[in-house]
DNA sequence: TAAAAAAATACGAAAAACGTAAAGTTGTAT
DNA sequence: ATACAACTTTACGTTTTTCGTATTTTTTTA
C-alpha cells in the first residue's frame, strides 16, 4: 500500500517529464517503464493505457497550479518577491506547460483530452498575465516588455533547470536555479551596482 | 537539375529541426518526408537511410559552424557588437547544436556518428568560450556570470525564435528575435534609462 | 510534346509498440 | 517459517509503425 503509491508517483512523474519534451506521440509506455524503472505490468495495474495517463496527469496539474497560483498571489508581499517564490515552487514539482506537449496536443487532437488541456491552460495563463500587467503598470517591469513574453521565459526556466548539460556546469542544480533566475531578472549585461 | 538541389535542400533543413527538437531516434524518415513535402522515393534518391543523412547534416554543420565563427570574430568591432552579429547569422541558417540531438546522439552511439559529433561541437565552443571570457576579464560581461552559461542562453535564443507558440505573440518573427536579444541583455528589470 | 523529376499508391518485410498471461522474486507481517 | 501482496521477469501473439522498393500517375521543364 506505501510502495504501490510511490511506483505510480514514479510513473507519472517520468510521463510527465517524457511528454513534456517529446510530446505523447513519441513517447512509448515501454519508455517510460524503463526510465521509471517500472515493470510494464505494473503500468498496466494502474493504467489503462496511455490516453488514460495522460488525462490523469491534465487533471492533477489542473488542480495542483491553480491552488498553487492563489496561494502565491494572495500574499502580502513586492511582486519581486512573488515572483521569485512562483520560480521555488514550480521548480519543486514539474512544471505545467511545455511547448512540445502543448503542439502535440493541438495537432494529433483526441478531443477530449486536447479540449481539457486547453480549458486549463487559458485559464491558469489568464489569472497570471493579469497580474504581471498591474506589475508592469506600477513600473516593476520593464515597459517595453511583453507580458506573454515573460510568461514564455518563466516557463523555458524550469524547462532549462532540468536540462542534463546544464546542470553539469554547476556544483548543484541549486546553483543553476539562482543563475538562471539572476538572469531572468538582470540580463548578461553588468549592473551599475557591479560596474561602481 | 536545380529543382533536385532544391528538393534535397528541404529534406536536409526539416531534418535538422526535426532532429534538433526530438533526437534522430524519434524521428521517422517518413515524417522528414512529410514536413519537407517531399515524396519518399525523393527521400531515397538523395540517402541511403537515415545514418546516412545525419552524416551529411554533420559535415555541413561543421564547414558552417567553423568559417561562420571566424568570420565574425576577426572583425574590428566591439564584442557587443559581435554578439548581435552572433545572433544575426545564427538566426539566418538552422543552429548547430541542440540539446536533444545531443543526448540522442551521446546515448544511442552509432559510434562513428556520435565521435564525429562531439569533435565538432567541442572544437567550435572552446573557441567561442574563449572569446567570452576574454570580454568578461574586460567587463563587458556580468562578471558574476559562468560563460558556459551564456553560451547556453544564446543557443536558447534560436530554439525560442523558432517556436511557433513564441512567433504568433509578435507581428512579426523579427520582433520576436528584438525582444529575445534585448532579454538576453538586459533581462526583465526596468534599465536606469527607462526608470528616468 | 517528349523527356525528366517528383508524387502517389501500393506492397511485403522488419521493427517497434501494445497488451496480456504465467511463473519467479522480493519484502513483510504474522 | 509461511503466507501474502507488490513487483519483476519472461514470454508471447497482436497491432501499428516504419522501412525500403516497385509501379503507375502527375507535374515540370526543355
Amino acid at each position: 500500500m506505501s510502495e504501490s503509491n510511490l511506483k505510480k508517483k514514479q510513473i507519472i512523474s517520468t510521463a510527465q517529464a517524457l511528454f513534456w519534451k517529446y510530446g505523447m506521440r513519441r513517447v512509448s509506455i515501454e519508455e517510460i517503464c524503463g526510465v521509471a524503472k517500472v515493470s510494464k505490468m505494473t503500468f498496466y495495474k494502474f493504467f489503462k493505457n496511455k490516453i488514460e495517463l495522460v488525462r490523469y496527469i491534465l487533471d492533477k496539474i489542473e488542480e495542483e497550479s491553480t491552488k498553487e497560483y492563489h496561494t502565491i498571489m494572495s500574499q502580502d508581499i513586492s511582486f519581486h518577491k512573488k515572483v521569485l517564490q512562483t520560480i521555488d515552487m514550480k521548480m519543486k514539482s514539474v512544471d505545467k506547460i511545455s511547448s512540445e506537449f502543448y503542439a502535440d496536443l493541438h495537432q494529433n487532437a483526441i478531443p477530449e483530452i486536447s479540449e481539457h488541456f486547453n480549458n486549463i491552460s487559458t485559464r491558469v495563463l489568464d489569472l497570471i498575465v493579469d497580474d504581471y500587467k498591474k506589475a508592469q503598470g506600477k513600473g516593476e517591469i520593464r515597459k517595453d516588455l511583453k507580458i506573454e513574453f515573460i510568461i514564455y521565459q518563466l516557463n523555458k526556466i524550469f524547462e532549462m533547470a532540468g536540462d542534463a548539460n546544464l546542470i553539469e556546469m554547476y556544483d548543484s542544480p541549486q546553483d543553476l536555479i539562482m543563475e538562471l533566475t539572476r538572469f531572468f531578472f538582470y540580463g548578461i549585461l553588468p549592473r551599475e551596482i557591479d560596474a561602481k
